[in-house]
This record gives C-alpha cells, sequence and structure tokens, in this order.
DNA sequence: TATGAATGAGTGTTCATTCAT
DNA sequence: AATGAATGAACACTCATTCAT
C-alpha cells in the first residue's frame, strides 16, 4: 500500500508534476498546522489549495502516503541543513551545542513545518491504532544524537548518564520549543537556544 | 454547554451510577491509550465496556463531557499525589527534585492514564481547531513548576535562567518520560526519576 | 396498541392516577405549545413535569396514547363548552354566529391548549406516514358545523353555496385565529369574533 | 450557514448538477408531501431517489439547506406565476377575486409541491423549538394580499373591516383549501375559487 | 491531468421503549 | 407507584476513496 504513486513507475515525474506535489505538500502542510492533523481532510487540503480531492489522491495515492511524503521531506530537510554543520564540529560538546543550536534555528525558521510535524507525529496511527511514528524513537536524528552523547562520554567531556534518558529529554526539549516557538512567533529563536545550551551544557559536562 | 451530566443535578449519585462512570471512565482510558484517540469513538469504548453507545451518552450527556472528566480526574488525582509531596520541602532545590520524583513515580504507577493523558492534550481540539488543553501551559502544575524556579532563583539557591525555558523544558522532559516509560512497560521509574534529578540539578544550581 | 393503558383494566383509578394524569396531560400541553410536536421528547416532558420518563409511559403506556388523550380531552372540553351554547339557538343564522362567538371565546381563553392542539393535529403521523388526524375534516364538531349551514339552506337562510367549502373556510378561519390570538396573548378574542360572525354573516346570508 | 451549498461559488453549475438538484428537490417534495414532514429523513429521501444519503449532503450541505430551497423555490414559482395576474387588474375588487382564482389555480395545478409546503411551514422548527416559517404571516403575498385589501377599502369598494383579520381569514381559507384538494385529487380547482371569490366578494363589498 | 459525482462505512447524538427493582 | 438503567434503531452529517469522463 505504500509508494503506490506515480513517482514509483518509471518514469521521471514532469515538471507539472513536481510543481503540484510541492503545491500539495506545502497546503497539506499549513492545513495540519492550522487546523490540526484530525480536522485535516483531504476537502480542507483540495479548498486550500483551490482544486479538487481527487487531484491529492491522483499524485498521492492516498491520504496516508501523502502524509508519509511529508514527515520524509521535513525529517530530510531539517538532517541537511542540520547534518552538515553538526558534522564540522571537532568536538561533543561543540557538536552537541551545534545540534541544539541548528535544531531550533530550523524550528524557528519553519514554525508552521514544525508545527505540522509535531501533529503528525503525535497524532497519526495505523488502523490498528498503533502510533505510525514513535515521537522519541524513530526520527532519524535521534541516532545521530544518542552518538554525539555517547563521544562525549568516550572523551570523558561529558559525565557518566543514562544515554536514553538524557537523549529523549533533550528530544522533549527541542518538542517543546517547537511547540513554544509556535505559540511565540514573535519569539527570537536563538534566545532559546542559548538557554537550551546553557542548559544542556550544565547538564551534560563533566564536573 | 460544560457539567451538564447527571451528576449536576441535585440529587447524589447512586451506588450503580457511580460504578459505572467510573467504568466507563477507566475503558474510555484504555481505549484513548491503546487506540490512539483519533481512533477512540464511543463505538470502541462502548464495545471495550461491554454495553451499548447510549450507557456512554446517558452517564457523561456527551463525549466532549466524558474526556474532560478524564483529563480533570486525572489531574486531580496526580496533583493530590504530588502536592503534599512537593509541599513538605523546605528547599527549592529539594522541591524541585520531588517535583520530578513524584511527578515521574505517578507516571510510573499509572501508565495507561498518562499514555491516555498525552493523547487527549495533544490531539484535543474545539471545533474551530484551536487546542482544547495546551500542552505546557494549562496544566495546574506548570504553575507550581514556575513558581518553584522562580523561588529558587530568589533564594539564590538556582543560576540566572529564563523561567519559561526551564519550565518547558522540565515539562518536555517529563512528557517524555511518560512516552517512554509506556513504552517500555517494564523500565523502573526510580531509574529514570533518578537521572532526571541530577539532570535538572545540574542545570539549576548556581554554579 | 391503543388504551392499553391502565384505566382499560377493571378497576376505577385511584386519586392519585387522576392527579398525575391530569398533571402529565397539562405538562405535555405546555411542552408541545412551547417547544413544537417535533421537539416534545418523554424526556422534555418529564423534565417540565420533574418526574422521570417512566412515569409517562407507566400512565399511558405510549408517547402515541397520551397524544391521542391530549386530543379527546380537547376536543370533548371544548365541546362541552359550545355544544350546549350553541343549541340553545333557535336560528341557523345564530347558531352560526354563536358557533364562531364560543369557538373564539374557547381559544381565547385556553390559547395554550390550542395551540397545543393545532400542533398535534398538524403535525402527528402513523407509521406509515397517514396523517393522524385530518385537519378540517376529523374534528367532531365538524359535522355539527356542516349541519347547522345545511340547516341554514333549508330554512332559506343562508344562500347556497358548496357546504364543504363553506365549512372547511371557517375551519380554517378559526384555526387560523388560533394562530394569531397564540401569536398575540394580548389580544381580545371578542373583537376578533365579532370580525368573523360579520364577515361569515354577509359570506352566508341568502341576500 | 446558509447557501453554503455548491452553487454559492463563482462556477456555475453543471449539467448534472442542475439536472440531480431538480430531481433531489422533486423527490424531497414527494416524500415530505407523501410521509410529513416529520418522518422525512435523508434517508428517506435518498431511497425515493434511489440514491445514497451522502449525495443529498453533496449538493445541499445540509438539510436544512435542502428545505430551505424547496420552500423558496414554491414561493417563487407561486409568486411569478400570481404576481402577474394580479397586477393586471385593474379594481382591488378584481384583484381579490384574481388573488383567489390565481392562488387556487397554483394550489390545485401542484397539489404536491403545495402539501410540501404546508408541511414545512407548519411543522419546520429553529433549534431552540421556534417555528421557522410563520404560517399566515411570512409569506411574501400576505402584504400584497393587506395592500389589496386596504386598496379596496380606501376606494371605498370594501367595506370597514380589520385588515388583519380579513387576510388571516383569506389565508385560512386558501391553507384550508390545499388541504381540501391534495385530499380530493379529482376535485375541480375551479368550482373550488369560485365559491371562495363569492364568498369573500360577499364578506368584503360595501354593501 | 483533473474534475465532478457517488459511495459506504463511520461519527456523535437522540429517543421511545423495556425492565428489574 | 415510580425510578434508574439500558437498549437499539434512527438521525444528520463527515470523509477517504473510487471511478467515468
Amino acid at each position: 500500500m505504500r509508494t503506490k504513486d506515480k513517482l514509483s513507475g518509471q518514469k521521471r515525474p514532469t515538471f507539472t508534476e513536481t510543481a503540484r506535489r510541492a503545491q500539495l505538500i506545502e497546503c497539506a502542510i499549513e492545513t495540519i498546522a492550522t487546523l490540526g492533523y484530525i480536522q485535516t481532510s483531504l476537502a480542507q487540503i483540495a479548498k486550500r489549495a483551490g482544486i479538487s480531492k481527487g487531484v491529492i489522491v491522483y499524485y498521492f495515492s492516498s491520504k496516508e502516503a501523502l502524509i508519509e511524503q511529508i514527515v520524509e521531506g521535513i525529517y530530510a530537510a531539517a538532517g541537511s541543513f542540520m547534518g552538515p554543520q553538526i558534522a564540522a564540529q571537532s568536538t561533543p560538546t561543540s557538536m552537541l551545542e551545534t545540534y541544539l543550536r541548528s535544531n531550533i534555528a530550523y524550528i524557528a525558521a519553519h514554525r508552521m513545518q514544525m508545527m505540522a510535524l509535531l501533529e503528525i507525529v503525535l497524532s497519526a496511527r495505523t488502523e490498528d491504532g498503533q502510533r505510525r511514528y514513535h515521537p522519541g524513537a524513530e526520527e532519524p536524528d535521534l541516532e545521530a544524537l544518542e552518538a554525539i552523547l555517547r563521544q562525549g562520554q568516550e572523551k570523558g567531556e561529558f559525565r557518566a548518564f543514562d544515554l536514553r534518558v538524557m537523549a529523549a529529554t533533550i528530544r522533549g526539549a527541542i518538542d517543546e520549543a517547537a511547540l513554544f516557538l509556535v505559540a511565540h512567533p514573535t519569539l527570537d529563536g536563538e534566545v532559546y537556544a542559548q538557554e537550551l545550551v546553557t542548559l544542556f551544557g550544565r547538564a551534560t559536562r563533566k564536573e
């Protein structure tokens, strides 16, 4: 049932197709961020995009697939924004700092996207009621985060702490930051980031 | 539109009524925790309870009222569990420690309840798409948390930090802990709590 | 399904029973007049009477039977109010005049009852969608009305006109008067009656 | 909440849409006339039309909107049938005569429609139990009727009578005629109209 | 490529009725 | 004599999905 959409075929997408997909994904993000995951129907998305419901199904084969592509897209974008910055650091301490700063920076710059992502991740379910996305577990960057923390402990920069608890807490802090920054659109992300850097700097460092 | 349920009348509830209400609230909590807020319909709750949909409306007058009572009930129970413990402390440092420990202890002891609460708080919306419960903002204990932090700064036990960010981060940590403890039912809550106590002890203390 | 209620048994009704029945009929009339036939549920009637739904069924066996008794009661009361007055007249002209005056007088004095009656007669249906009461046809006084008109023609007081049309028009005038008097509670019924007497006096008299 | 249906958009309706709407309105009219307003559910209408309930909502957005369109449609049709005929008359006497004749003619030619209209007007209620349409008051032609009567008095053709009572009585006569003609489908409308013309001619004329 | 049309399962809610107590 | 409890069918309405054009 997955990726039955047109892209999975052999032909490469036309320009129109790419544009439509981007437009629909954007409209869907706006709708989810504004109305919430539950209230978001294909009709609402289509209305916002000014097209008929059929188009969405035509390009994404199902609502489920559309949601999936939104999530993947945001993860990919966030990863390619943060990844290089983190990789450029030489010490775990500065990597963690960069992880926090770039993460919050991305969130602050894409508050709508993040709101939608949160909505989806927290609400989306499979048919049998299981979470489709496991908050604080499945996101690709969580492993990266744990890797940074582990490295910091190994190199003696970080104190001994439970890796999973620290990683989960940092994830929780970032999720909460997203909620906070969305609720306060004028608030400066850098200030928030600096607070978290200090907070987790003290929480992790050796002495 | 609120509390139109039977209890709002003058007559005191019968034994059957009290029992049914408790049973239905429990079934609803189980259903929400298991299937998620979105998939939870009156039909699902009724099915789990082995009764007809009408009974739920008979006792709670609407799905919305049922949800409301669940939330209020959990907040009340958690508050009366945590409140006295925190109030018994003499210093902000120990109050924060107790806040974390008692919170996690309550969560660990009521994982299903907490899962349901998270589901509701994160997903429930009003008709116009606004969040019905504002995560990290409306919970009665958030003000208590900020009060503890403020007191700690005034007494010179805590360093200077942004109150809202620290409070939001602690809330995020606890929410994440709830997700974690639900996902790992055998995990000991005290271990998790100890990690958080150390983490936020370091993050808040003066030097 | 009809008259399965307690009265149909052999025992004669107790005082309590009679009182309860009267109270319930009155509450039902008020509810129907106020909320309309459609909005009137057993729950609404019970609420107004301050008792449980079960009581209504207990005394009337079904909603349908209750409605039936209301209609019969009002027809009986109106008939015993108007009948003697009409019978006391010696000429068809004065009988028609008395028919109109006593009818409007009864309506003006029992606006709530009449409103309820209109609601029921115009809205009540059997299971298969047939009108339960046929406005302008079934009411017991309609035959009396036609009799008066026929007599007036036979005696030469009334001109030649179609009996059914005239009778229907008079009925329509009275129904409309009921609507009007209910909508204008302060309006004097006698004034309205006098207008109708003049109107139908001219419409029926020989030259 | 009004006119949320598809037509309210800018696009002009397709052929299918126009046809479906007409068909659904007709089916709804038949259902209401046959089963009564109360028994008329979307399911019943859909069943008669041989389609699913969803289609009705698809074209009219709500049951309420459908009912509204039916009423407006009938008023409009009746008005454009009667209006010009009445306007073509030169004296109040002939205008009243034409009012009666054209009204009854329209009713006789559209008995089903009129039955449905009566059902709706007499039974439809708002949520708080108030009449949605006020019989004998709101209909657009009632003002026209009062205007005719007033003109007749001013010109000295009509005797002195209470305008509201006379207008209400004429309305009542016509409503009753509708009931009568529906109940007797083979009866000739012109005969009925002639009776009313004579009746109200005598009732209104000066001497 | 895109639309308009239609479906069918599911939603929360209402309500007359039944029944044990 | 009366209640509280429960049912089950019906209600208006929503929505993802399918499909012919």
